[in-house]
This record gives structure tokens, C-alpha cells and sequence, in this order.
DNA sequence: CCATAAACATGACATTAATCATGTTTTCAT
DNA sequence: ATGAAAACATGATTAATGTCATGTTTATGG
């Protein structure tokens, strides 16, 4: 827990190799200087926290670099994970448009590098470029649409069919451990995986077991590998 | 299902007692009639349907008067029931700006009153008017926080929690049948309560059975008498 | 007003998944 | 390298809830 001083780094918004996949993709020059005018950008490591829900957001995150799990904690101590973010994705910007606290906790799954942009720089460029402003619009307007296919799941779907959909769903979000792969890149930890898909850890231990001896998936330490995409969408029961 | 002709409502936006609650709230007055100039409203009975899960929004629906339930249907042909839209709620907005097909359908719960306004007037006002912009995108944002807390509740709590927090959340939502009275002002039947609490019907019949004996509520034909709210929101494990 | 269907209600039973207990393996700090 | 802690794993048991069956009440259209 060591709050090294070289944990800032010095990373311009204009050279961010990460940009290409943000809502920032397509800002103008003069705006990522604005951007990048009181950033700070640090080194996160496992286990650090971005933010708790209750606080009051000062700004917004942007992952550079790194996974974090976005939750809320039940009164029961268990955590909710409601989306793991990835390079790319924005933290924060949800509450600060609501005018409302934290609605949930962030936490660093992996050695992250995140960049926080103050508030008054956000709302700065959120006036002077209305095209930025309606691709926001659209970006929540989307993860409406997701965070209510979430709830329906969650309401009718056994927890095998929530959990071959999640790992369904982390291929496809996070993709393979390099070319060729079929690990799917993120470790997460078994009571991580029972959080996404809401259930306890044990159920998600069990299961994975019964998934690998279906010859669904292989697991690799902590990562999955897909061995059977197809019979693991079945079993999701997407289309039934 | 007879199409009556009569079902053609004349009501200005400029008029609309439901506006104070809308976010209409506040247009200005020649916005308002861009709202009016091509806008139908409809008298809708019980059961009849605004929109289907999976086509294209056209335009936007106001609630005048009357309730709707929004809803995705499981592949068990079982209905989640997303939220309850009351008079001066919109419908159909969200996935209008982010440019998707319906996510869920929507169905009247009780005679209705509900406008029509074509998505290229609606785009009108959005774009001349960048209040009206930012208070839906708060909107939207304030929705999404909703939304995960919803997500967050379905996957902590027991079926016996979620009915008292629904039970409670109806009653600050909908409010009272007229003065002094402490009966919830909106008729469900068990089912569509069971597809809000996500669970079965049986269940929930059950439970409610429960809470009457327990003097929790009442049951006055199809509504629901809140006899205690305090312990009815013990049993919701708010706290704890 | 009556027939019929839908909604409500309750019991018996089956199933799912949580909890508890215990042991093993991996990870990590010293 | 080593001991402690965390994570993983598996079995046994229990609790919660879904499902099925059946009967009653209520709503509704002709």
C-alpha cells in the first residue's frame, strides 16, 4: 500500500494510444488541449480504489491502460458488479451529468494506467462541442439499453445460462490473449465472476468444473479459454 | 379490439395538465406548438400495446393520463417488467437517441390517454433547444442510475425483500388514491407485480398473503393498503 | 344476468442454489 | 525460502423458491 510518488506518469491526451477506442476518438485538437491542461495520470495497482459510491465526483476517469470493476455493495457485504471497464472507457461522467453522488464503487482489477480529467474541463468542452455532447447522449442512451437487458437476464435466467453468458459476453468484450487464442483476457477471480453473474462463489466454482468437463472451456490459472463457443451460447440459451 | 375512430383525443401540448410534470415542463411556448403541430393523441383501453420489443421508434409517447407498463419478454414467455411510466413520463426516447430498435414493449395497464409526436419534431426541439438537450441527458443519466440499483437489488436480495422495497416503491411513485387515504393509486394484478419483483406469480400471492397477516397491508380488491410502511421497509432491508 | 374465462388462492412437491464445513492449492510478503 | 493468508475446490445439508395440480373467486362479454 506504498503511495509511490513515481505513480504519476505523464501522458498527453493527443498521444493517448488508447483514444482511438473512446468517446474522446474524434475530439479536435484545441479540446484535447483542454483536456489535457489539468489532467493527472497515474499508475494504479490491483486493489486500488478510483472512487467510492456516496462521495461526490470531481471529475471523470479515463482508463488508459488496465480493467476495473465497477459495483455496488449489498447490505449483506457482497459485491454487485454492474461493468468492468477497459481501456477506453469513461468513469465517472454518469453521476457528474446527473448532478448526483457516486451511485457505485470502481476498483482496479489489473495494473491500470488511468488519467482523471476535472469536472470543469469536461463540462468546458461538453459546452463548446455539441457533436461531443450528443455522442455522450447516445453512449448513455446505449448503456441504458445494456443495464436493462442485464436486469431482464438476471430476473429469468438460471445462474448456469448468466454464467455461459458472461463468459460469452468477456470474449467478446475483452477479447483473446493475443492472436490465435482463445483465452479470453481478463483474470478474474472466482468471487469476481459470482459478482458479475450475481450468485456465490462456490455455484461459479462448481460450474466452471462442470463447464470443463463438458469440454466448454479450459481453464488457464485464473484466465478461461473457450473451447465450444457455440454449445456455450446454447447453453446461455440466447435464442430458445 | 375494436379500432373506434372515436379514440382521437384533441389535446394541446400548450394545455396539457400533465406538462408540469414532464419534461416539458418548461419549453417555451413556440417549442410547444412545434410539439402540437403534428402530434396525435390516442385513448387507449386496457391491454392495448404502444410499441413492440425489437421494431423502430417513429416518435415519442407522452403519458397524458393512465399507466404503462414497459416490458421485455424471456424466452419463457415470461414479461420483465422494466418500469411503470405514469402521466407525464415519456416513452421510447431512449432508444430513439441512441438510434437501436425498441429494447422492450410497451402495454397500457389501465384507460389511457397518450400523445404521439414524430421523432423529426421531436429532433427539432432537441436541436434548437440545448436546455431541453441537457435536462434529458440528466434525465437519461438519473434513468441509467435507477436501472443499476434495480440490477443491483434483483441480484442481493430475496423475492420477500424486493416485494416490500416494490411495495414501498410503488407507494412514494404512485402515490395515494385521493386524501388521507393510505391505499397505492394503481391497480396490478398478481402476475404483472411478480413480473416487477421478478419471481412467480404464485410467490408473490403468497407473500402478500403474508404481509396481510402480518399487518404489513391491506388488500382492497386489486390495490394495495399500506398499513405500516415502517416495518414494511424493515422487511426491504433498507439499513441493515 | 349468466356463462365463461381470467385471476386469485393454497397445498404438495421438486429443484435450484445458498450456506456451512473442511481440505488443498496458490499467492504473497517477509 | 517459508509461513500465513487468500483463493480454490468439493461434499453435505438446508433454505428458498419454482412448478404443478386443483379449487375458488372475480371480471367480462353477449
Amino acid at each position: 500500500m506504498s503511495t509511490r510518488k513515481s505513480s504519476q506518469i505523464d501522458l498527453q491526451c493527443q498521444f493517448c494510444q488508447s483514444r482511438g477506442e473512446s468517446h474522446f476518438s474524434e475530439l479536435p485538437e484545441d479540446d484535447l488541449e483542454v483536456l489535457s491542461s489539468h489532467k493527472s495520470c497515474v499508475a494504479y495497482k490491483k486493489g486500488q480504489t478510483l472512487f467510492y459510491e456516496g462521495t461526490r465526483p470531481m471529475g471523470i476517469f479515463c482508463i488508459n491502460h488496465g480493467k476495473v470493476k465497477v459495483f455496488k455493495m449489498g447490505s449483506n457485504g457482497k459485491e454487485q458488479i454492474l461493468f468492468i471497464a477497459k481501456p477506453g472507457d469513461f468513469l465517472g461522467y454518469r453521476s457528474l451529468l446527473s448532478e448526483e453522488f457516486y451511485g457505485a464503487s470502481a476498483t482496479v482489477l489489473e495494473q491500470a494506467a488511468i488519467c482523471f480529467i476535472p469536472k470543469s474541463d469536461f463540462f468546458t468542452i461538453l459546452n463548446r462541442n455539441p457533436a461531443f455532447f450528443q455522442k455522450l447522449m447516445k453512449a448513455v442512451c446505449k448503456e441504458l439499453g445494456v443495464m436493462e437487458e442485464k436486469m431482464a437476464q438476471l430476473a429469468q435466467k438460471s445462474v448456469r445460462e448468466r454464467l455461459a453468458a458472461t463468459i460469452i459476453m468477456l470474449k467478446e468484450t475483452y477479447g483473446m490473449e493475443g492472436d490465435g487464442s482463445d483465452v479470453i483476457d481478463i483474470a478474474l477471480s472466482r468471487e469476481d465472476l459470482a459478482n458479475i453473474v450475481g450468485t456465490a462463489t462456490e455455484t461459479v466454482i462448481r460450474l466452471l468444473s462442470e463447464f470443463k468437463s463438458d469440454g466448454l472451456i479450459a481453464l488457464k490459472g485464473k484466465k478461461i479459454e473457450v473451447i465450444d463457443a457455440q454449445r456455450l451460447i446454447h447453453e446461455a440459451d440466447f435464442y430458445a
